[in-house]
DNA sequence: CTAAATTAATTCACCAGTGAAATATGAGCT
DNA sequence: AGCTCATATTTCACTGGTGAATTAATTTAG
């Protein structure tokens, strides 16, 4: 696989050249989404490495980790998807996965049957436990020569365009 | 589908709550790589929404946008492969529905019988030409608020990251 | 100069994720 | 109550993407 620099580089040219045919082009605007897509895609890809020896994907594991965050251990189906992104339909089978697993139960809910509640089981707990410390070097290692200020200004620059696209999403149907 | 306001806020509590019982993990590191994955995604699926209504995907888009920027206008499978991140399978089916298409061509290489050369054809370029001037507006307002400073420092720490990610890969074979 | 190893693209079988429809419960209205 | 509308989850059919094996051409080693 090509290193991430040589893309980059190759991205950089490539708009450049382009903004010379189509010249009312945003480049700068063009250039930040490009890099941000490509590192997010990278990112993806190393978690996903990452989790495959313990033969869970990304939005199982994701999905998990928000039962595991959660101060009583429990979600709907519902609201997993809401925070995770997820279609309900994929949801289901998530839940189906972990289920098998015997990492979280799943079952009616008593105030609204329409409902199905999922909560994480002490084996999944254990899971997690397990599974996190390791993924620790590498995620700090990403974030090598970043000093405080710049992590502060990554993490408001962020901050600012999830606002944006917020807002970009909601100004179709008002 | 929920705002990623609340995605975010969502997950600076739930990663509050897991540094807790688990101390030694990164914390705000993890935050900026949740963060950076949440905003990589959703931008993900506004470019995805911005196409659909052509009838053409991320990764067909994104290949064509390669041999569009290209002062030849063409290429191989291996090397949009390399560039695009995409599986040499999957080359082959994007290069299959742009033949369909009529955005380009597809013929076998002169100097190297393996090889296939990929050509963007003229269709191609009024295609790309037509598209892209619609996506300037949303691509502009996602920055919105960001100063040239801003613009600039995002550019740094995404390459800077981009730089880090390279030498983790590269690391485990020597 | 041939034989083995390497490289390029494709095919095939499978996993992950999505949209539309089906099922079932709950809420509101008269 | 009964009827309609909304909500929550699941099922089904399909798209997008991946790994392993296949075919074909080129390079390298003996």
């Amino acid at each position: 696989m090509a290193r991430l620099a040589d893309c980059i580089a190759m991205m950089d040219e490539g708009i450049g050249r382009v903004s010379q045919v189509i010249p009312d082009m945003p480049v700068a605007e063009a250039r930040l989404t490009r890099l941000l897509l490509m590192v997010g895609h990278t990112f993806d890809e190393a978690v996903e490495q990452e989790l495959r020896p313990h033969g869970i994907n990304h939005s199982d594991f994701l999905t998990l980790m928000i039962l595991y965050s959660r101060p009583d251990g429990s979600s709907t189906p519902g609201e997993l998807c809401e925070y995770t992104s997820q279609g309900a339909t994929n949801m289901t089978r998530i839940a189906n996965a972990l289920v098998k697993r015997g990492l979280i139960t799943r079952g009616p809910s008593e105030e609204d049957r329409r409902r199905v509640v999922i909560r994480i089981t002490p084996a999944g707990r254990r899971f997690v436990q397990k599974l996190l410390p390791p993924l620790f070097p590498r995620v700090s290692a990403a974030y090598a020569g970043f000093s405080e200020a710049d992590k502060r200004n990554f993490s408001r620059l962020l901050r600012k365009l999830a606002a944006n696209l917020d807002r970009l999403d909601e100004a179709p149907t008002p």
